[in-house]
DNA sequence: GTTTATGCAAAACATTTGCATAGTC
DNA sequence: GACTATGCAAATGTTTTGCATAAAC
């Protein structure tokens, strides 16, 4: 399992210079933390991560890497929102409740589905939000041997 | 249409005495409140409704009714959670991004679809939250007389 | 009379904003 | 040098909590 860290932090970089943003230390910082993260963060945890950033910083650089499309929320059982470095364009995560890891879910044809649904309730669809949850394979690999 | 605010907040109000709570004025008036909401609320907007009932009641209100089942929180698309008066169990929402409305989902058949997709990724699915958003009836009725 | 609920104010969080300073291009 | 970004602290907004008082059963 070849670490990619540095090469997704500088994509994300990237980005945000194609944006116009430009490269800065504490943004480079914050797109590296979050390209170390292997689950789903809040803001207030990557301002612990990073001691020496701001707090508004964090609140922005995460603000402006939404905004682009590298970065997205994530809805957790309980209703909470946290981050998650994810796939441009629309798609859905398969969220583990054991690890918090995630996978992004491309080309889930759900839509048709909700199309004939929405059309029985004289609904003009435009959009949803899908979030699964489950075990994700290694959880379930790690439960095997512990038993 | 037939009013039936009143013996909604009756039933609520039962739900609630049935899990051995008290039937008090204040929370008399917070479900009075939210039968007579004909959309998703926060809250702070039921507060405001409400001016003799203390905040605290009216969250400690929401979160019994909501550990009963009989209220659920419902996801916008911009990311923020309201309340919503809704059947128990699973269930899913069409959310009208125009009015506000929203349109219970029951049997909707996305386990079956979810359940495919989920075992392609080896990952074992154990729930799911979704939100529909589009127009209602009623919107696009309006919608189609402004023209 | 015992137990639960309320209201208030304070506390605890989470997020945003104004502004002077510093860094980037 | 012009413009953008930062850090801090203050402001804002939301939700929770402690506690003395009041109401329900």
């Amino acid at each position: 399992m070849p670490k990619r860290s540095s090469s997704l932090a500088t994509q994300l970089l990237e980005t945000l210079e194609e944006r116009g943003h430009r490269s800065t230390s504490p943004r480079r910082a914050v797109v590296n933390a979050i390209a170390g993260q292997n689950k789903h963060f809040t803001a207030e945890e990557l301002h612990g991560q990073l001691p020496g950033v701001g707090r508004a910083t964090i609140y922005r650089s995460l603000k402006l890497l939404v905004d682009s499309g590298v970065l997205c929320r994530v809805l957790l059982e309980e209703g909470d929102l946290h981050y998650q470095l994810s796939h441009r364009g629309h798609h859905h995560h398969l969220l583990c409740v054991e690890c918090g890891s995630s996978q992004d879910l491309l080309g889930c044809d759900i839509e048709d589905l909700l199309q004939t649904v929405s059309a029985a309730h004289k609904f003009q669809l435009s959009g949803h939000w899908l979030e699964v949850y489950g075990k994700c394979h290694d959880c379930m690999d790690r439960e095997a041997v512990a038993v």
